[in-house]
DNA sequence: TGTTATTTGTTATATTATTACACACTGTTA
DNA sequence: TAACAGTGTGTAATAATATAACAAATAACA
């Protein structure tokens, strides 16, 4: 059997809700949110969101046990993600600047070890808070 | 009243354990490691890491809900922070690397918003697991 | 000594995530 | 076409991680 190619019905569900979040979503919020889709229990959404971020489609915000769209749409895999993060309101940013995605990428530690993905998290406060 | 300046019983007690570990420990297997020293509840103990983690004695790995006592000595606060994290053996080390701490802690994004934290996690196969 | 902030101990509970198992769907292949 | 492999589903139970709330003890210091 190939590789699957398109989303499932539950991964479906999960997706849009999270796509039209502005905001990262909890899992039990998630799960809250598409009860009445027919997603009772928290497996089937914990599946779908394995899934998603192994296919890079969402990003899991690891501070924050909190899961977010990719905004960059070319994103097939997430290997490579970082974000901003502000202490006061919450609000989380993915970023994408190439130059810091191309130093991180290219980084090898001292014993010339080069790593096949990572995960950045920034804190600080936003334009709003300051 | 001054900020603490030394630790408390408890703090001391739970960092000890950290220091000793050559690998990150979960918050409930510490829980367990201490109970002989008089911490039963796991509010102890995270109020403790809370505190070791607020003044940059040990560091929490994000994405494995694990604690690491900080290997640089004049490492006062914990606000920037890199990690190899093999995913095989899970061996975990912390990066000192002058030049990524220095492009990490002057990086400003798009809007030119600067951060004041960062936290990375590297994944990748360590040296013997390749 | 009285005041204030911090820390402690304790119980209960909230939040986040996984195990285990039976079954269903889809495409491969013998 | 029947057996199978791989993946996904549904369900119940439970494990693992973390916090709330409250009363009491302790430390710093005016």
């Amino acid at each position: 059997m190939q590789k699957q190619q398109y989303l499932t019905k539950n991964q479906q569900i999960v997706l849009d809700l999270v796509e039209k979040s502005t905001q990262p979503l909890k899992a039990y919020s998630i799960l809250f949110n598409v009860q009445k889709k027919g997603l009772k229990a928290p497996l089937q959404v914990y599946r779908a969101l394995d899934k998603l971020v192994e296919i890079g489609k969402i990003h899991k915000i690891e501070s924050r046990n909190a899961f977010v769209a990719c905004k960059n749409s070319s994103c097939q895999v997430s290997k490579a993600t970082a974000f901003s993060i502000c202490e006061v309101c919450e609000k989380i940013t993915e970023i994408s600047s190439s130059s810091l995605s191309k130093y991180l990428t290219d980084f090898k530690d001292k014993d010339g070890m080069k790593y096949s993905k990572y995960n950045l998290e920034f804190f600080g406060l936003c334009k709003k808070c300051r």
